[in-house]
DNA sequence: AACATACATCGTAATATTGCAATATAAAGA
DNA sequence: TCTTTATATTGCAATATTACGATGTATGTT
């Protein structure tokens, strides 16, 4: 096995998912942050910035693009990753939708 | 390798990536969606409602207790989840500013 | 053309995740 | 006590993730 059942699920379960999985790991929440506080587009910035190898950042920017979280364009040698807002928002929605959805109501344990 | 390399990471970035991998599951967010729609607290139902195994469900929720996003009280045979609002409002808070620190400015590429 | 720079991709090793059958444990009832 | 019921744990197979060195691929520079 090791394989996710995600026949089961409905599709927005497995959208959020998807999303979420994207975004849980410390050096890919590092990059959106200094993509996000960089407010232009950085780019190999990353690899002095963060302590990994080029090869594993560009792997981790390739999981965000893969996600549809960012987006990237060539900008003669250097490549410009920015935030896509579209994704930014679904995710904002979608997650803030779940989030909410629970009322903190009176414990039952 | 294999292994993330949490000590180049700042506590709140490892904090938030462990809380959002615990989620980052389908079947995590549905038993989620499961226990809050459900008000009270369910259990084995869980395993009738998804369509896996006991064994996985039961994995799935331990993954869920060790994030701390949801508590289990032994009530007789069963055993009753609930989500923990610590937690949850942790998740909400932490979560929140990070996705509201894009401002989805002037998209730059 | 030859080279440097900036990324991407490949290949690989170490480890983690997912899922389930089988089995263990613990509480309630006969 | 014996059995049933509900959940947890163990062990295992299949697959995914993380990280990095080495190498490939453009683009710009001399």
């Amino acid at each position: 096995m090791g394989l996710t059942k995600t026949e089961i699920f409905t599709n927005e379960q497995n959208q959020l998912a998807t999303l979420l999985k994207a975004m849980a790991h410390p050096a890919r929440i590092a990059i959106l942050e200094q993509i996000i506080s960089a407010n232009a587009c950085i780019c190999g910035d990353l690899v002095e910035e963060l302590g990994l190898a080029q090869a594993t950042i560009s792997q981790h920017l390739k999981e965000l693009k893969n996600a549809g979280i960012i987006q990237g364009t060539i900008e003669g040698v250097t490549v410009c990753y920015c935030i896509n807002p579209k994704t930014w928002k679904l995710l904002e929605d979608q997650f803030g939708v779940f989030l909410s959805s629970y009322k903190g109501e009176a414990n039952c344990c």
